[in-house]
DNA sequence: TATGAATGAGGATTCATTCAT
DNA sequence: AATGAATGAATCCTCATTCAT
C-alpha cells in the first residue's frame, strides 16, 4: 500500500497513443496471468512485460484492480459482441443456432478458455460481478432463442433449460484445453444440446 | 528469528485432540475462503476464525500452502470416497446409475460447489493437480459405467462421451448455488445425460 | 502477499545514487551490529539507522543474509587490498615488512577489530567462508615473505611459522580495543614476530 | 516470547537427579551450538537433543539466556580450575611454566576451541562479560608468573607482555582446529612465548 | 508524458515461554 | 516432577502505489 491516499485523476485514454498503451498493458496482464498466475502477476511485472514503466501503468489505471477489471470487461465484451452480432438465418433449426452461438463465444476468446480459468483467481469481487452480468446476457440470448423455437422443444421450463444449456456448455468449454478444443468437440456440444432440447432422434450417432 | 528458512517438523496429527484441531483449522480455512476470498484468507484470519492461535496453526501446517492443500485434498477425497463407495444395483439402467453418481458427488460437498469455485483462487499449482487427479478418477468411473452399458448407448466414442458427461455435470454443478442446488436440478441433470447417452425418447418432458 | 518464496531480481547498484545507498545501508549495518549485536540487528533497525525505508533496503539486498554477506565481503576486501597494494622496499628486513603488513591490515579496518568480533555472531556460514578465504590470502602473503627472507630466519617450517605469525597477530588484534590499539601495540607485535622469526638479539628491550 | 511475564522460581538443582539433568541439558546445548550454530540452537531443539521435554528444561533454567550463561560459566570454570590447580615446580624456567599453563587451558576445553568460537555467536552480553572476567584471571596468573621471573625477562612492561602472551596464545588456539591442535603446535607456542619473553638464544631451531 | 527509486502497511512464519494435565 | 500443546510478540519480506525528476 502506498505512502498516501491521494487519488489523482487518471489520464483519459483518448489519444491514439494512449489507447495503444492501454491495449499493450492489458495484453501483458493477460499474458502474465496465464503464464504465472495471479499471485505472481504484480503490477511491476505486468509493466515490465508490457515494456512500459510502472509509472506509466499507473497513468492509465488507478490501481491494480482496475487493470484486471478492464481486462475482464474487454474479454467479456468481445464475447458479448460476438454473440450480439450474429445474424442467424431465422429458418435455421434451434440446434444450429445454438451451435453458432457456442462457436461464436469460443471464437471470441482471444486467449482461449484458459484465460477465464485464470481470471477466476482474480480476487476483487468485480470479476464475479462482471462474469455474472455477462452470463446473464448469454442466458437471456439463449432464453429468447428457446422462446422463438418453443414449438420444437421437449423442454418446457425455459429458464431451467437455458441454465442447463449455458452451464453445460460452460463446463465443457472450461475443461477443454487448446489441444482438445476443436471442431469435433464443438459439434458434439451441438449434439448434446440439440438432443436435450428437442429430443430429436434424427441426430446421427455422434462421430 | 522468524521467517528464517528452517523447517522444523510439524506435529503429527495422530492424537485425538490434534486431529480435532486440524479439522477445526481446515473448516475455518474453508469458511474464510468462502466468505472473504483467497486474497483476504490470511493465516491469522484463519487461526482467529478457528479460535486457535497462529502458533497452533503452524504446529500442524508448515505453511499457508499446506493448509489449503490439505483442505483441497480432504474435499476431493470426500467426493472420491462418495463415488467409490456407491453400490449400484447392477440391474439399474445407466441413467439411474449416473444420477446416483451425480447425487453422491453433490452430497459429498460439505460446503457446496461454492467452495470449489473459491478454491480456484488458490494459487499454488497443487489445486489443479489434485483436481485433475480427482477428475481422472471420476472420468474413469463414468467411462467404466458406459462400457458396462454400451449396448444401451447412442454414443460410440466412450472417451468423448465420458468427457462430455463429466464436464457438463461439472459446469452445471459449478453454476449452481446452494439455493439452486436441489433435487429438481439433479434430476434435470439426469435427464440431460440420459437423453444424450441413450437418445431414449421415453424421457418425460422435464418437470 | 509478502513472505512468499518469490525472489525478484534486485536493483543493480550501478547508478551513482544506488551505489551510495548501498554504502549507507552497509555502514548502518556495521554500526547497528557493533552497537547492539546481531540478535538486535533487525533489517528494520538497519534501514532506520541508514535513514532509508525497509523497502529500499530490500531493493538492493535480497535478504538479511545478503546484507551481512556484503558487509563482510567489503570489509575483508579492504584488508586484502591494503595488503596487496603494499609496495615494500625489497631491502627492508623481514620484521619491517611484517610490521608494515600488520599496520596495513589494522589501518584497513574502518570499524576497528571490534567489527570482526561482532561479525563472528553472524550465523550464516558465509562469514567463516569469506574469513577463511581472506586468511588464506594473508597466509600466502606471509609465507611468501618468509621464503624471500629464508636466510635470515630461525624458523625452518615456513608453513607453521606463517600460521603462528598470522594467528598470533590476529589474536592480539582481536583483543585490542580501539583505545588500546595504538602504535605501541603495533610495534610490540613487530618485536614479537621479529624475535620469533629471526631470534635476533638486537631487539632493544621493548619500550 | 511467552503469554505472560510471571517468573516462578526455578527448581534448585540440589538433588542428585536434578544436577544430572542440568548436566545433560548443558551438554546438549554445547552440542547443538557446535553442530548447528546459535541461530538454530532453539530451546526446543536443545531439550530434544537432551532427551528431556521443553518443560523440564524450563524447570531448571529460567530462560534461554540462562542456559548459555551456565554453559559459558561451566566451560570457563573448567579452564580457571585447570589453571589454578597447577602446582608448578618453582625451579622450572618461565617458559616451561607458561607452556604448562597453555597446555592446562587447552586440555580443559572439553569441546575444543571450537566451542569458544561458537560461543561468540551467543548474543547476550553476559558471555563477553564472563569471557572478559576469565581472561582477566588468566592475565593475572600470567602477570604474576612474569613478576616471579622478572629477572630472566627481556620485557619490562609486564602488563603489556602479559597481554601479548595471552592474546597470541588465544589467537593461535582459536585458529587451531582439532586436527591441527597437537603437541607440536603446543610446543611451538612455548617456543614463541619463551623467545619473546626471555630472548633466550638456546631455543633449538623449531622442528 | 514517462520514468523508476523510494515507501511502508500488511502478511507469513518462528520460537521462547507457560500451564493444564 | 515431567510433559508438550498452545500462545503471540517479534521478525523478515513483498508489492501496490507515489512523486521527484
Amino acid at each position: 500500500m502506498p505512502a498516501s491516499r491521494v487519488n489523482r485523476p487518471r489520464r483519459q485514454a483518448k489519444q491514439e497513443r494512449a489507447r495503444e498503451t492501454v491495449e499493450i498493458v492489458l495484453e501483458a496482464a493477460a499474458r502474465v496471468l496465464l503464464d504465472h498466475g495471479y499471485a505472481l502477476a504484480t503490477t511491476n511485472r505486468i509493466a515490465q512485460k508490457a515494456g512500459v514503466s510502472i509509472g506509466t501503468l499507473y497513468e492509465y489505471f488507478a490501481n491494480k484492480e482496475e487493470v484486471f477489471d478492464a481486462l475482464i470487461q474487454r474479454e467479456l465484451e468481445c464475447i458479448v459482441v460476438a454473440i450480439s452480432s450474429r445474424e442467424p438465418n431465422p429458418d435455421d433449426p434451434i440446434d444450429k443456432k445454438i451451435s453458432q452461438l457456442v462457436l461464436a463465444s469460443m471464437g471470441a476468446m482471444r486467449f482461449g478458455p484458459e484465460l477465464f480459468r485464470s481470471l477466476e483467481q482474480v480476487p476483487h469481487a468485480s470479476f464475479r460481478r462482471h462474469l455474472a452480468q455477462a452470463r446473464r446476457l448469454v442466458l437471456d440470448s439463449v432464453r429468447q432463442l428457446l422462446e422463438e423455437h418453443r414449438a420444437e422443444l421437449r423442454v418446457t421450463d425455459l429458464d431451467l433449460a437455458a441454465f442447463m444449456v449455458v452451464s453445460a456448455a460452460e463446463g465443457i468449454g472450461a475443461n477443454a484445453t487448446r489441444e482438445f478444443f476443436d471442431d469435433r468437440l464443438a459439434s458434439e456440444v451441438g449434439v448434446l444440446l440439440k438432443i436435450y432440447l428437442t429430443g430429436a432422434e434424427d441426430v446421427p450417432n455422434s462421430v
